[in-house]
DNA sequence: CGCGGCATTGACATTGATCAAAAGCTGTGG
DNA sequence: CCACAGCTTTTGATCAATGTCAATGCCGCG
């Protein structure tokens, strides 16, 4: 639930790196689960991971945010044990940083606990727009939501192709996106339709984002 | 989109408090508009603001968080502007802060830096407690949420009693769980009906929380 | 007393969920 | 190389939940 993209990498990285501990998960894996006792937190640096809440009774699982190499995933907490579950969308590699040992570099350098704040406040404005989008949406929408947004996090991170791997299942995307996967098929077919989007494989490839986001009537 | 109450009240709130001006705000009131060039956030001293996000081109809105007294809004920035609107609920009271002084100062004190982090984390928790809520819930399960919520939330900050002010209109309470106002207003007919909650004026008594969360299939 | 704002209630329309079936795809083993 | 099993996706036919539109009720305030 964070990305220390920006300002980590910076001089005192290398103190950091050395209590990163590389790791693999496969498609499917469970990183850490909610409520397990927490010691570490992961920075991605291959692969796609879902956080998803469980806070319902029954089965219903929300995906709360899509984290991808760059982010860090698994930084909340409550009485030390993880919040919410890592789910593995695909083959993943991360570092695991100890929780410990990170908050006590963050309270000498400074500027760690800034690029803390900085990700956390990032991470807070992307579920703010997830709420809206869920919120007020209808179908369709959201789903052109979906896309222009993941779009926009493939080119923030990795420049300007307008292609990307789509990790999600149609029965993942619906349960980021609060609907159903029947429902999200039908959306994907109308916007496939009017050549906002298009599928190559597993790649998607976003051909009028402009176009994109005005039908999901969002600001980009 | 803060909430700075745990650490912060702490040694150095002195040479912090020094630069805190109070303001006050009428209810229907605007602390801070989405774009404006920001500079101070606020931290307040009496009623209840929303979070409001405006992505979405036409009149929709969405209350993305609600804030008390004890809690800080307007610290969330993209640019040097406010991301989102404050809103007030009620009359309001609240402390201004520069921003740029208060950054300056945690970067002095750790602890301040930590006060931050710690209450962007619980932020981004409660945000991704909606998120779940509005994207996999019914609507009475949400209105029950939504109570839930909201006395969870009273309850923490003034201590034990079951009943708090309604701040929120039906339509309102509809713009922060995405639904309807008539719709809003079934259902809380329904949840007083089954005597989970009750009126008395402008309080709401909560009258069986567990019975609630329960109803609302949500943990607690 | 009457007006204006909010809340409630009702009738009806629409969206999206649900249930069910068929169509693609992928990998495995004959 | 083909056939088939086990997936996911697409498509279709209903149905229920919620949105929409409209009327009425309630209450506080001028």
């Amino acid at each position: 639930m964070l990305n220390l993209c920006g300002a980590l990498d910076d001089g005192q990285l290398l103190e950091l790196g050395a209590l990163g501990n590389r790791r693999r998960w496969r498609k499917r894996d469970i990183l850490f689960r909610a409520g397990d006792p927490m010691s570490a937190f992961f920075k991605i640096t291959s692969g796609v991971v879902a956080v998803v809440s469980r806070t319902i009774d029954d089965g219903r699982r929300q995906i709360v945010a899509l984290r991808i190499a760059g982010d860090c995933v698994g930084y909340l907490e409550t009485e030390g044990r993880y919040t919410f579950e890592g789910y593995a969308l695909t083959d993943v590699e991360a570092c695991a940083f100890s929780r410990r040992r990170f908050d006590a570099l963050a309270r000498q350098y400074p500027v760690l606990a800034a690029a803390t704040v900085e990700a956390l406040a990032s991470a807070q404005k992307q579920t703010a727009r997830s709420v809206t989008a869920i919120g007020q949406l209808r179908s369709t929408e959201r789903v052109a939501y979906f896309f222009s947004d993941l779009h926009a996090l493939y080119r923030e991170r990795f420049g300007d192709s307008e292609s990307f791997p789509l990790a999600l299942s149609r029965s993942e995307i619906a349960s980021y996106l609060g609907l159903t996967l029947e429902t999200v098929s039908r959306s994907v077919g109308k916007l496939r339709k009017r050549g906002l989007i298009a599928f190559a494989g597993d790649q998607v490839t976003v051909l009028d984002v402009e176009a994109l986001c005005e039908f999901a009537s969002f600001e980009p």
